[in-house]
DNA sequence: CCCCGTCATTGGAGCGCTCCAATGGTCTAT
DNA sequence: ATAGACCATTGGAGCGCTCCAATGACGGGG
């Protein structure tokens, strides 16, 4: 049962290889009448055109590589659905590969879709060092998607975590909250922006003073030590806005333990708009980064730079938006009194 | 800066293609001296062997197909960690692709596969229907992984969800609760392999005539009806067995409304043991998918069909396990009590 | 000293396809 | 009737690689 080849269907139609391969390409001066005896004879035979021959002679493979730092996290497989849809709309193919979260194994991965003669990278949310990704950029176009660390050379398209921040701040500050604190995102790669944006935010709101960091992480756990402390304070804060949605659900665990209502006597925003901030029993108040324009702008970059070669390298910074949940709500009176006297001063 | 190719290699080296080519395949016998020299000169040029024109020669690509659902779904994820890990260890490349949740974006995904050659296809829970499968199944050898539907001809590789509702069941049982009630996956094709585990779990606990099925669905927002109504039955359950996490995240929520204590006054129990389970807010007792199992296996079922040939079409049923977590609980003590006076009877 | 076996090395054919230049047939204008 | 234009169709070379059969160098036994 060998696999059919362009010479069977010749052959079945009675005509030369490369009539068989202008009807499959579909070129417009083939005649009507072959065209259908090709092709019929293609479907008798159950013909598939052999991808590896065909880009083999053609020098080009009209594919991209992506190559996704963590399959399990659904945030990356959003930006790659993205980066499938536009790909498709420019008739591109996309082939995905696993980083398994180890610079490693994604070099290695790398390796392998360059291999495979794509004709462009999309890093999504990558780990390798900077050198390595030098080192690629150099063997095809590239380029970095919902990745923190932007690299000189190559093209990169992130949501901007500075706006973001500072969005959660306007946020709270408009229900009248005043001292928020911020969990960072301790080493992670995004974590220095996002600060940026929440001490930003907090001068704009003239509540410079007040600014409040404490050291999170990126996960959940990283939280409850924070919420324990904060909650031993004399003074503890009406609103935390955390580095992201984990740490923020670790934080309203913690809450609750500790029979802090939310958000009537604490108001608690994430970061990312992950599925978890929507379910119900959550119901977080976070940021959304645009994941699927993310992966559709990241394609479009990519495709410029293939067609239109070493421009200056581009940094695209998507606008985050605000997801108003049932975490956050006005400031108890307390801090609204405070205010008022403060006020008027 | 046009790719080097083997030849390039070879001249550079002083040697014919040919020894390269021996070289990159590190065939015993070439000498230590001209293996070195050609190393050498590979690095030099920063060559990189095409796949394409390897694939083709060779006439196998030594890969297989991944075709994933939805690679936004966690779960899907991480059975795709066990194909990738497990293809590793037998010098398989695996190639992924996307089905969008979306059948006829699925069928043309595995099109893409075979085009490109690959010697296997794993189709990880997939909505193709049968005759697409049967006509796949022709080109090549195929696997069924995390699929509920299983095809006759087909091999396939799953939970044994009939088994992991007998386990929630059990559980509950143990517990001493007596009226529990299944929430169900509707029109899932999970589902009714679940509903008669329940049944048989309930019969074998001796409650048989307490069996309670009521339908529900896949998602969330689908529990929310069902918990209002079981509320407000004269006899509400103490115990609720729901088709998979989401759902009993949905019961959760609503019962976390109607101011039911979870587990004092109800039990609760999802199934697929995903992130959001484990999730400390939530800390759902729910039934483990042996996910990177079932990747695994998936995959060394492929690769014995395909050295092995036409076999009977296997059907691998894994264990599912019980994660016990604080969703669960003794019953509460009016139902004991009956209980008693049930067993003096 | 010659022959043969051994083994590293090589040339060439071929994998399935594309693409270019060339072919031959039909049609129109002269 | 003939030249030219036009167009569907075709043969062949070549994409980068593998693999087989052939080559030639070398050494040991007769």
């Amino acid at each position: 049962m060998n696999r059919p080849t362009m010479q069977d269907v010749a052959e079945r139609a009675k005509v030369s290889r490369a009539l068989v391969s202008l009807v499959m390409n579909d070129s417009p001066q083939v005649s009507e009448e072959k065209r259908r005896s090709v092709l019929q004879a293609a479907t008798e035979l159950g013909y598939r055109p052999n991808l590896m021959a065909r880009n083999l002679a053609q020098q080009r493979s009209q594919t991209i590589g992506v190559l996704v730092d963590d399959l399990r996290n659904p945030f990356f497989g959003e930006v790659v659905d993205g980066i499938e849809a536009a790909a498709d709309e420019h008739g591109f193919r996309v082939l995905i590969l696993n980083g398994h979260r180890d610079p490693q194994r994604e070099v290695q991965a790398v390796e392998t879709l360059l291999q495979f003669q794509v004709e462009g990278l999309a890093l999504v949310g990558p780990r390798i060092s900077d050198g390595e990704l030098t080192r690629m950029a150099r063997s095809a176009p590239c380029v970095l998607a919902a990745s923190g660390a932007s690299h000189p050379g190559v093209d990169t398209v992130v949501t901007d975590g500075h706006r973001g921040a500072e969005l959660a701040v306007e946020h709270l500050a408009d229900l009248g909250h005043r001292h928020i604190v911020h969990i960072d995102g301790g080493a992670n790669v995004s974590a220095a922006e996002r600060r940026a944006g929440y001490r930003a935010g907090m001068r704009a709101a003239g509540l410079g003073e007040l600014t409040d960091v404490r050291v999170g992480g990126d996960d959940e756990a990283d939280a409850l030590g924070v919420i324990d402390e904060l909650l031993a304070e004399p003074e503890p804060p009406t609103a935390i806005f955390a580095f992201n949605d984990l740490l923020a659900a670790g934080a309203l665990d913690r809450l609750d333990d500790a029979g802090v209502r939310v958000p009537t006597e604490m108001s608690l925003v994430g970061f990312d708009n992950t599925f978890i901030s929507a379910l119900r029993y959550f119901s977080l108040t976070t940021i959304n980064q645009p994941t699927l324009s993310m992966g559709r702008l990241a394609v479009t970059t990519l495709l410029d730079r293939i067609d239109n070669g070493a421009d200056e390298p581009v940094r695209h910074n998507l606008a985050p938006q605000l997801v108003v949940r049932n975490t956050t709500g006005r400031a108890p009176r307390r801090e609204n009194a405070n205010r008022m006297r403060f006020d008027e001063n």
